[in-house]
DNA sequence: AATTTTTTTTAGTCTAGCCTAAATCTTATA
DNA sequence: TATAAGATTTAGGCTAGACTAAAAAAAATT
């Protein structure tokens, strides 16, 4: 059974792992977490001795097969409570984020399980981010970015990289939102900007807006 | 902003001046909470120095309006919560008490309120206790007991005073839940047992069990 | 290769919330 | 009313999880 502490350093070390390659050092932890690099030395070691990280001085951390389905488990929960918010509580998706954070807490088999037979099975949040199983298998899509996507193929958004408030706001003002039918008219090659046409309007946005877009083609 | 720990104990002394007169002791406290009667003390001069509780050395304490309104809050969220696992998620009425313990602690007035809402404004959850509404007010209904209640005279169970898993599940048994007719056919003097109509069935209980099913006439 | 910069760890503190043991106050009883 | 019993508080410790400052290691730069 672990503590909240320990919960959330797990997620970020799996989160981090994730999108880097080689252990996971120190200060990147840090950072996610909100800590000093030496509470974080702290609790490298604290998760080390219950075996749920790989830890070698001055190396970084990698996540054992138990730390890994720890973080899972977590994950699952904070996914299926964002789209319990979002679906029948009213929340919108750039709000659901502080809250999940305390609910991923919450220690109970039958709820976690229960929660996700009464959503009925969904396989991804708001974000587009996929939901482990109860299994904890989750297929991981390869989806591309806008960024990515040819001129004039056809796609839609299926996710967003950035879950910040202000992205994802900021999309909803552009009425872009998962399942919005997304093409490049055009790139720009100037300023690395796209048009685009999106729904039923055409806009315009920077390279780092496309590039936090998810489309399957 | 409290800590998990200074919920509980708020919490607890609310429930414990609910049932006896005067200030709350400190041991009364330390049974509820499972602490020793030291740590209470502790917590005692720190929720006096919050202002949520009003502290006399060797007098125990009692809740000031602020900390009313804390304990309320945590009650409110606590049977929202019980609600919800009922109606929604499969549990039983003897499974949800763990749970909402845990989930009372979620901070997000939206949260709460749509929930509520969800729940279509319950005003009482699945063991018969009201429920605070967003003001935090709750009326107290005044039920009898079933062991009040006169020979003959016909009454719905709408509440229980035990909540503990071994009691519900007793009444589950004895198919006896909130709505309930219940109906005192005879006293016994010899061993102040009952012989009571329960729905369609008519069976025996003790004086015991009449003391913790509320019944309204 | 030497030196500087950056990263990481160690050492020592702090707070919350618990504990035990001992002291003190209150209440009950002789 | 004196004393014993019970309740409460104090004193001193412990652990988790954070911190700062200093030391040590690794990486980058000259």
């Amino acid at each position: 059974m672990q503590t909240l502490s320990t919960e959330d350093y797990l997620k970020a070390i799996y989160h981090v792992s994730q999108t880097t390659s080689g252990a996971v050092a120190t200060t990147r932890i840090a950072k996610q977490i909100g800590a000093k690099p030496s509470s974080v030395t702290d609790m490298f070691k604290k998760l080390s001795d219950q075996e749920l990280v790989k830890y070698q001085k001055y190396q970084g951390v990698s996540l054992t097969s138990e730390g890994v389905k720890t973080a899972l488990r977590i994950i699952r929960k904070h996914r299926l409570w964002e789209s319990f918010l979002v679906s029948h509580l009213n929340f919108n998706w750039d709000e659901v984020h502080q809250v999940a954070e305390q609910l991923e807490h919450i220690q109970s088999e039958k709820l976690t399980n229960e929660l996700e037979r009464f959503l009925d099975y969904p396989t991804h949040d708001p974000h587009g981010d996929p939901i482990p199983n109860r299994a904890l298998f989750m297929k991981t899509d390869n989806n591309i970015l806008l960024a990515e996507l040819p001129v004039n193929k056809a796609g839609v958004c299926v996710g967003v990289k950035d879950n910040s408030s202000d992205f994802l706001r900021y999309l909803d003002r552009r009425q872009i939102g998962i399942g919005t039918p997304l093409q490049v008219l055009h790139r720009e090659d100037f300023d690395e900007s796209l048009h685009i046409q999106a729904g039923n309007s055409t806009l315009m946005i920077t390279k780092k807006t496309a590039e936090n877009i998810y489309i399957k083609p």
